[in-house]
DNA sequence: TACGTTTAGTCG
DNA sequence: GACTAAACGTAC
């Protein structure tokens, strides 16, 4: 018998071993413990097969087998083993990544749980002996049917009671195998309920109709359309089948307003699975979810792993959002991840957002996943006004147009709130000698230091290296250092001085440094404490604020001309997403951009016709430039103190290329060309046929990974880049 | 010659 | 990735 294990090593295929005389015979998907050249490791079972490709002579006997039971199913296994193909990623790295960290260390993986049960003596003993102690009595006589886990009897009978027959030798406890509690089917009681609207009815029907088996649905809804709601009530059957339900959410998204959502609906616990957890509660969730024991999974990118005893739907909300894609070691995409899943697990998958992704909304047009819309905000809030506003040769006070600031003083006259963003943390994004023209830059990345003026210090924002501020200039000794650009920091500070009448807050990562503490200052935001936001990104993620009436972005031209090709579809995300979080019924809404680019196309059209319209123009640009969704992409990473050494190994990457249908663009420099003292390179391969790729890496990585600068320089394989910096 | 440091090669 | 043996460099 030969066992083949996949190890936690960054080295394809599997590793055989002999079974030692005697030993129970592991399945796939248990856990064990081998010998690797020096040291012992654990991985998981992948196949049991006669006989191996490898020599006999060079098998070493396994050590030990961890699990009787496997830790991941046959489906799960198939999956995760697609997974390792498709992102051309060593399996054993896969399957490590996919499982909870104290898995990975070779913790038990069943949960033993404590017991008590009757003594010989308290066998033996008549119950009616303790007739002037009725509630011991009862104990007695309850642990007379079997033995009862600690946790149920300490809910029936106080401690005292436990502890006075233990102490008589009557009642012991006994370690044992944990029995799954998995009744809350039946614990379901549906409160609140709303009644659909006629689009979100559609929806409903159209997934109720597709429920039994894999289907791929887009559910394209403007904020505040009812999203959730459809969510709510097309999994009510599925979980009173006692189907359990597996919800994505963007890293920012999941707030404890989300989970009490699913919670009130369906009066069971949800299960969380988030950054903050411990690894013991993590490997808590899994095994509950992995023993039928949670109706309703919500977690971040990596909860896409939890197994599911009986999966019924999967959601993946916010679909667009790029928290979903891993982005260092194995490059995964939760949401690409999520599809295939559900099509191994014959359940329905649905993808929310308001602002669909290219790639998503392209397969929605193609009929590959259903469409379904909701257009109507619930509730009947107005749809918020966009506008531009040319700053062409205008005159600015801290990046603000005259106009824009008379336009702020009027909503806050009113009483509202005005949201203003820009997209760079700190005072300024760069410190620059007045004399000498010397600007400070960090060694590593060779990129301006953005200037702090809170923590008073220097960072660089692509490594995170730190200084404090130079009195004089490194270069001619002057005093005369200025700030140039403006980050969140100087806008606060501006804005303050331009209406020292109104207080500013302001709410990016810096200032909301833990997760508590963010939605500590979103309260405080829609209390009226401050009215005037000012912020990042962070802002835009998933809350609500109705007291704003104003929404101005102050650049958008840095995205309309990026050299990333997503650039302008993140934008115009953003844009629709801070417009539908704004205001409400009763105000008006509106979003003002700051642009030298006034008459952009894709702007244009976004502000005339909106998100659905823009993406489609946008679709129609990505097919004529063959970009993706109409081609397929993969990218060769190279990083190396030399640079030379980085572009060699992918020169050598492009020569085991005989002349095929993909288009090889590079080597080129990455966007960012130098971080952490590493110059970082790029091959880019596109075709217009995903098999193309596909083929051609399988054949070659072995090949490449033998390359004579392979191990010379630190290179990666990123499937569907996302971003090329 | 003894020691520390870098490098190439291997892992079943 | 982690480990080891070999190669290399340096101090005495």
């Amino acid at each position: 018998m030969i066992v083949e294990v996949a190890l936690p090593v960054p080295l394809r295929g599997g590793f055989d071993y002999l079974l030692p005389e005697g030993q129970p015979t592991p399945t796939p998907g248990c856990r064990v413990r081998v010998p690797f050249g020096s040291r012992q490791l654990s991985g998981v079972v992948v196949t049991i097969k006669q006989d191996s490709e490898q020599p006999t002579a060079k098998l070493r006997q396994l050590s030990a087998v961890l699990d009787h039971q496997p830790i991941l199913s046959e489906r799960l296994l198939e999956w995760l083993n697609w997974a390792s193909r498709y992102y051309q990623h060593p399996l054993g790295d896969v399957i490590s990544t996919a499982l909870p960290a104290r898995l990975r260390k070779g913790d038990a993986a069943t949960i033993q749980q404590t017991c008590w049960q009757l003594t010989e003596t308290g066998l033996a003993q008549d119950s009616q002996s303790l007739k002037r102690a009725p509630q011991q009595q009862a104990l007695v006589e309850r642990l007379q049917s079997g033995r009862c886990d600690a946790r149920t009897l300490k809910q029936a009978f106080s401690a005292t009671v436990i502890r006075a027959l233990e102490e008589k030798g009557l009642i012991e406890t006994v370690e044992d195998e944990y029995v799954a509690d998995t009744d809350w089917p039946q614990r379901i009681h549906i409160c609140g309920q709303l009644t659909p609207n006629l689009e979100q009815s559609l929806a409903i029907t159209a997934v109720n109709n597709h429920a039994q088996g894999f289907q791929c649905f887009l559910l394209e809804g403007v904020t505040g359309s009812g999203k959730t709601e459809v969510y709510l009530q097309t999994i009510a059957p599925l979980l009173k089948q006692g189907r359990q339900i597996l919800i994505l959410v963007p890293e920012i998204g999941l707030t404890p307003q989300t989970v009490a959502r699913f919670e009130q609906r369906f009066g069971i616990e949800v299960a969380v699975l988030h950054s903050g957890l411990t690894d013991k509660e993590r490997l808590r969730v899994w095994q509950q979810a992995g023993l039928g024991e949670v109706g309703i999974i919500i977690g971040t990118r990596s909860a896409i792993f939890t197994p599911l005893a009986n999966p019924g739907m999967i959601i993946v909300d916010e679909e667009h959002d790029g928290s979903y894609k891993q982005q260092d070691g194995w490059r995964y995409h939760a949401r690409d991840l999520a599809v295939v899943r559900a099509r191994m697990e014959k359940v329905p998958l649905i993808l929310g957002s308001a602002t669909p992704s290219l790639e998503t909304l392209n397969n929605a047009l193609g009929s590959r996943y259903q469409h379904l819309s909701l257009g109507k905000r619930a509730g009947g809030a107005n749809a918020v006004k966009h506008q531009v506003l040319d700053i062409k040769g205008q005159a600015l006070d801290y990046g603000l147009a005259k106009g824009m600031q008379q336009r702020i003083r009027l909503h806050l006259q009113q009483g509202h709130q005005v949201m203003l963003f820009i997209n760079r943390r700190g005072f300024a994004p760069a410190l620059i000698c007045h004399q000498c023209g010397h600007v400070e830059e960090c060694h590593r990345c060779e990129r301006s230091f953005t200037l702090h003026r809170q923590l008073k210090k220097l960072q660089c924002h692509h490594c995170g290296d730190a200084k404090v501020v130079p009195h004089r200039c490194a270069a001619c000794g002057h005093p005369d250092l200025q700030p140039v650009g403006m980050g969140t920091e100087q806008l606060e500070q501006g804005i303050q001085r331009i209406f020292p009448d109104y207080s500013a807050m302001r709410i990016d990562s810096d200032s909301a440094r833990g997760k508590q503490k963010l939605h500590g200052l979103l309260e405080e935001i829609n209390q009226g404490k401050s009215q005037l936001l000012i912020g990042t990104q962070i802002l835009a993620k998933g809350h609500h604020f109705p007291r704003v009436s104003l929404v101005v972005i102050l650049d958008v031209d840095s995205a309309l001309f990026s050299a990333d090709y997503r650039a302008a579809e993140h934008l115009a995300q953003l844009i629709t997403q801070v417009a539908g979080r704004a205001g409400r019924a009763q105000i008006q809404g509106e979003l003002w951009l700051q642009t030298h680019n006034p008459g952009h196309p894709l702007l244009q059209d976004l502000l005339n016709n909106g998100y659905q319209h823009f993406a489609r123009l946008a679709l129609k640009e990505r097919q004529f430039a063959a970009l993706p969704p109409y081609s397929y992409q993969a990218l060769f990473r190279a990083e190396a103190v030399d640079g030379n050494l980085a572009y060699g190994f992918l020169e050598q990457v492009k020569a085991c290329l005989q002349p095929t249908d993909i288009t090889l663009i590079g080597p080129l420099p990455a966007l960012m060309e130098k971080r952490q003292g590493r110059y970082r390179m790029q091959l880019l391969l596109q075709s217009d046929k995903r098999t193309g790729i596909q083929q051609w890496l399988s054949n070659m990585m072995s090949n490449i990974e033998k390359l004579p600068l392979a191990n010379k320089v630190r290179w990666s394989l990123d499937m569907d880049p996302m971003d090329f910096t």
